[in-house]
RNA sequence: GGCCCUAUCGUCUAACGGUUAGGACAUUAGCUUCUCAAGCUGGCAAUUCGGGUUCGAUUCCCGAUAGGGUCACCA
């Protein structure tokens, strides 16, 4: 066995979608072996016929994918029955295992020939990375089954003798599979062959603080892309679940996670999966992202109702990227905002009631009406290539200062937008440009006399 | 229940045996042009408990407690 060359896989079995916690542990495997210059491969483990689907295998490496956690090397174990039923044999010639004609557990009744190892039934304690020693009697374990029959490993088996064949140098797993390491060694002492170093990272928990299982609320890398999140803002939450620099250090690219990582700095809890904390870097990340690729994904997240309208168009949107892109945490945000009916108006006018034009204390509709019309005023005498922002503000300023500027800015804004909570006046003036805006306003006025 | 693993703010975590126990998320108050969002500034908030070892334990040892994992002819 070569053992100079760092080799790690991921050992997936294709009986769901791609789990946020295989994901977590792939990434660890990745960036230990990328920062070694090492082999990283992925073995699909679906030597359980009945579970195993085709449509999961596809899912875990098209995700595996989209994560950008590329494999050196993919291998299938119901590809590889032949090899596993050498170990067996060999196994069985050497009477370290032995054929046990017994009733099925599965079908009761129906007798059935499995292959058990004979149990030296011994202390075993192994090293782990993280963990230091662990001791185990195998005692308990008994002659436990390896095979259903020749042609058909079990797990343990499998495992065992892929590791060995693919030169497997670090296991890194899950802590769920420290109780199966003294199984795995046992085969491997049976077999004559080397033991891999062990490396146990510590489990993603839920709120409740148990494993994250397939039947928790979202679990599949799948759903959170579907989301909307950003695979690199996955990575980045994902490498801090369990593992830090050892720094105040937060934000990284795969690339420095690659230079940074250690396994020394892997924690020994487990973590609890916080969403909000993943939220928080997704936006980080949205915020890095080009204006082109943010368009794209907005657009792509705007419900029918509004990319139906006849009044809307690229442009407008375009123009209230940057108010979007402050309220969304993940792309699907958008839809929510949008269903909550806080972009319509950016488009046409809203529909309100007369009396929403009122700021908190005012009372006197047509104190309001006779400011709009002064607004309205000060509107025309901008030219359209200055109705900015920056330009309105300072134009109509004083005159809010001096009316009050609740009792002017806000019958500009819900003009504008029929909306009790929305971005400022300036703004949306900005975004509806002159004419739009001017319309708005007089449509308002006309409310009132 | 047996075996195994683990234990710092609500959460993720930092701290050669000596720190006012640090940071981030969340939360909270204030500021920033009316409402919202964003931003800025400040606040609240933790070493599970009990024994040791030590001049001195978050840190080392033991025990208790709690949490988790695992006990297949699944992986």
């Amino acid at each position: 066995m070569k053992k100079s060359q760092i080799k790690t896989r991921i050992a997936p079995s294709p009986t769901g979608d791609l789990h946020i916690g295989t994901a977590r542990t792939a990434l660890f495997n990745y960036l230990f072996t990328k920062q070694n210059n090492g082999k990283f491969i992925v073995r699909i483990e679906d030597t359980d016929k009945e579970r195993s689907k085709k449509e999961f295998e596809d899912n875990i490496l098209e995700e595996l994918k989209w994560l950008g956690l590329d494999n050196d090397k993919l291998y299938r174990q119901s590809e590889r029955t032949d090899i596993y039923k050498k170990y067996i044999e060999k196994l069985l010639k050497e009477g370290r295992a032995y054929l046990s004609k017994e009733e099925s557990k599965a079908k009761m009744g129906k007798q059935i020939e499995v292959v058990r190892l004979k149990n030296p039934n011994k202390k075993v304690e192994f090293d782990d990375i993280i963990r230091g020693k662990i001791e185990f009697d195998t005692t308990e374990l008994g002659n436990f089954v390896i095979a259903k029959n020749i042609n058909e490993p079990l797990y343990h088996l499998a495992v065992v003798v892929d590791d060995y064949e693919m030169e497997i140098s670090h296991i890194i797993r899950g802590e769920d599979h420290i109780s199966n390491t003294p199984r795995q060694i046992l085969i491997q002492e049976a077999l004559g062959i080397d033991r891999p170093k062990y490396v146990h990272i510590p489990l993603i928990l839920t709120q409740n603080r148990s494993k994250m299982s397939k039947r928790d609320n979202a679990t599949s890398i799948s759903e959170y892309r579907r989301k909307g999140y950003v695979s690199d803002a996955l990575i980045n939450y994902m490498a801090l679940l369990g593992w830090n620099p050892g720094t105040n250090k937060e934000l990284f690219t795969i690339n420095e996670l690659i230079e940074e990582f250690s396994i020394e700095n892997i924690q020994k809890g487990g973590a609890i999966f916080d969403i909000e904390k993943l939220n928080w870097f997704n936006r980080e990340y949205i915020k890095k992202i080009s204006e082109d690729e943010i368009f794209k994904n907005i657009k792509q997240n705007l419900p029918k109702d509004i990319l139906n309208m006849s009044e809307y168009n690229d442009k407008i949107l375009k123009k209230i990227i940057p108010i979007i892109k402050d309220r969304i945490s993940i792309w699907s945000d958008v839809l929510k905002i949008a269903e909550e009916g806080d972009l319509d108006y950016y488009f046409k006018q809203p529909k309100y009631k007369t009396e929403g034009l009122l700021w908190k204390t005012d009372s006197d509709l047509n104190i309001v009406a006779k400011n709009l019309l002064k607004i309205i005023n000060f509107f025309e005498n901008i030219s359209n290539d200055k109705f900015s922002s920056d330009e309105i503000k300072k134009i109509i300023w004083d005159f809010a200062e001096k009316e009050g500027r609740g009792s002017v800015l806000w019958p500009i804004r819900y003009a504008l937008s029929g909306r009790n909570k929305s971005p400022d006046p300036f703004q949306l003036a900005e975004v509806l440009g002159k004419k739009e805006t001017i319309s708005r306003l007089h449509n308002a006025i006309n409310k009132i006399v």
